[in-house]
DNA sequence: ATTATAGTTGAATATGTATTCAATCGTCAA
DNA sequence: TTGACGATTGAATACATATTCAACTATAAT
């Protein structure tokens, strides 16, 4: 009745275990934000440039030299996690200032890192 | 001394800054692990699957329905999941039913739902 | 053995996205 | 106002990956 159309290729096995999911799944665009949330961490540069920022605020010369890469690359990044919210920036002469503004995020790469290093 | 490679397109501002944090940095190899780890759960269909196998063990045609997927797809990401030693299976009979096999997981993706709802 | 269903797999396709490149803006100093 | 440098931007490129498709394996029932 709520679901009228077939994507999938075959039956439900376990009905019970099928609704008692279904009637506790979060909507679509929930799963949207958090799949986007950790994508945005999902990334060795983006990492890498949140762990420097932890650290310290950064112009992007600096980030471009911590990380070895191109101004343009940094910079682009940094847009992205501009875009997010993660982090912010200030202008002081010709240069741009980039801090983190998330705590979350911090909380979550930090349990994150834990999970590697207890890992392997 | 220490990095002699220029692949950044410019100057060093704060030395300090950037010596400070360059002693910081973990290894690659670290940044690597850590961001295939929320690239992992960085896509809507396997937080969909997380999700669900949080809730209970399922089949893969279960899975498929509560997620409106092809059986096909489906068993790809959990191919990914199982890899990455976030899931793991069991064979009864013609089915095979899948669980997660990881807390810290479960951890981080509760910690990004809470994130998720309080910023709306 | 044959058939049906559950599940997996490899290759092709489609899509998303990180980096590069070239052009441009903003600020400062001469 | 010109030149130098920090930074941003859009388009092109290069690369990664999610889904589809078709073929296949595994198990069970007839």
């Amino acid at each position: 009745m709520s679901r009228n159309e077939f994507s999938c290729d075959c039956n439900i096995i376990h009905k019970e275990a099928v609704d008692k999911v279904l009637n506790k799944m979060p909507s679509e665009n929930t799963f949207n934000h958090l799949a986007d949330l950790f994508k945005l961490i999902g990334d060795t540069t983006r990492c890498r440039i949140l762990f420097s920022l932890d650290q310290d605020e950064m112009c992007v010369c600096d980030l471009a030299n911590v990380l070895n890469m191109t101004k343009s690359s940094v910079s682009h990044q940094l847009a992205t996690l501009r875009r997010s919210g993660v982090v912010k920036c200030r202008r002081s002469g010709k240069e741009v200032y980039y801090t983190l503004d998330d705590d979350h995020i911090v909380k979550l790469f930090e349990i994150g890192l834990e999970h590697i290093n207890h890992k392997g």
